[in-house]
DNA sequence: TTGAAATTGATAAACTGTATCAAAAAGGAT
DNA sequence: ATCCTTTTTGATACAGTTTATCAATTTCAA
């Protein structure tokens, strides 16, 4: 039976491989734990897994997670007061209309801003991995 | 004359109004200081207005900008390990992208963005106060 | 002018993430 | 399997940013 994660598994060892780092217990466990999600903060994690290695310390956690944005796995986020490490294999992203007087949220995805973002990334040589837009204002009920 | 900022301090005396808050002379301060510019950290507020009043603490600051956030002049934008005021008054809005590899960061504007921008939010019953967008890759030179 | 309520400044505390370092584990050579 | 060098781990100290605390001060309506 082929082991879950495979691909990502083989990605983290290539990374391991070419900067002379090892491949151990705990980081197979983070990054199986990891993949199950679309984000996660740290903190989250250590919560997450203390039940099936209850020494496993948060600096390890973070030490990890980081690990896996250089190998290219995962990517660190913002939000709020923490960082999200987001899941970069999973695709579907929508984007939010957030209204400020009631807090009502509405996900919307539209190919046209997708495809200008593009433009504007690459007119500045990036290349996108991945990207956030809020939009925020009044819905129609808190207009009045 | 007409006084500097004239609406926004209307804007801000009015949130202090409704919410039985007081309009003090730091607040003023604060606010005249945070218009001059497009987006500033407390520290570095603190560190600006020391010279007009050694005494001003930095807890005001921070407590002055959140309610400024409140009050809809500001949004706070966590950047990095910081939290950046943004002055949404400020027509001039830009978004960023984010280099995931080496931390660079470039602003841009794009109108055809915006545009689509309201015509999602319009068709959603929306009007939109202010939007962010950040654009997450790596540059050219992270690349390779 | 008075007095209740809010605000301020100074600083302690909380929170998130990183640095440190001795002990343990990995993995290649033997 | 054993040895040996290098990396990793876990525990915790530390650093940086933001919030909570609280006595003294200020605001503002009566």
């Amino acid at each position: 039976m082929m082991p879950k994660h495979a691909k990502e598994m083989g990605i983290l060892k290539e990374h391991l491989g070419k900067h002379q780092l090892k491949f151990t217990r705990q980081r197979e466990l983070i990054l199986d734990a990891f993949l199950k999600q679309e984000h996660i903060t740290a903190e989250a994690m250590y919560h997450q897994l203390a039940r099936k290695d209850p020494h496993l310390g948060l600096a390890t956690i973070y030490r990890t997670l980081n690990l896996f944005c250089e190998a290219g796995l995962a990517q660190a986020r913002h939000f709020g007061t923490q960082t999200q490490y987001d899941n970069i294999s999973h695709k579907g992203h929508h984007d939010h209309l957030i209204c400020t007087g009631c807090g009502k949220i509405v996900e919307f995805e539209n190919c046209d801003i997708e495809r200008l973002q593009e433009e504007v990334a690459s007119q500045n040589g990036f290349t996108i991995q991945t990207h956030r837009l809020e939009l925020y204002g009044l819905c129609s009920r808190c207009r009045h």
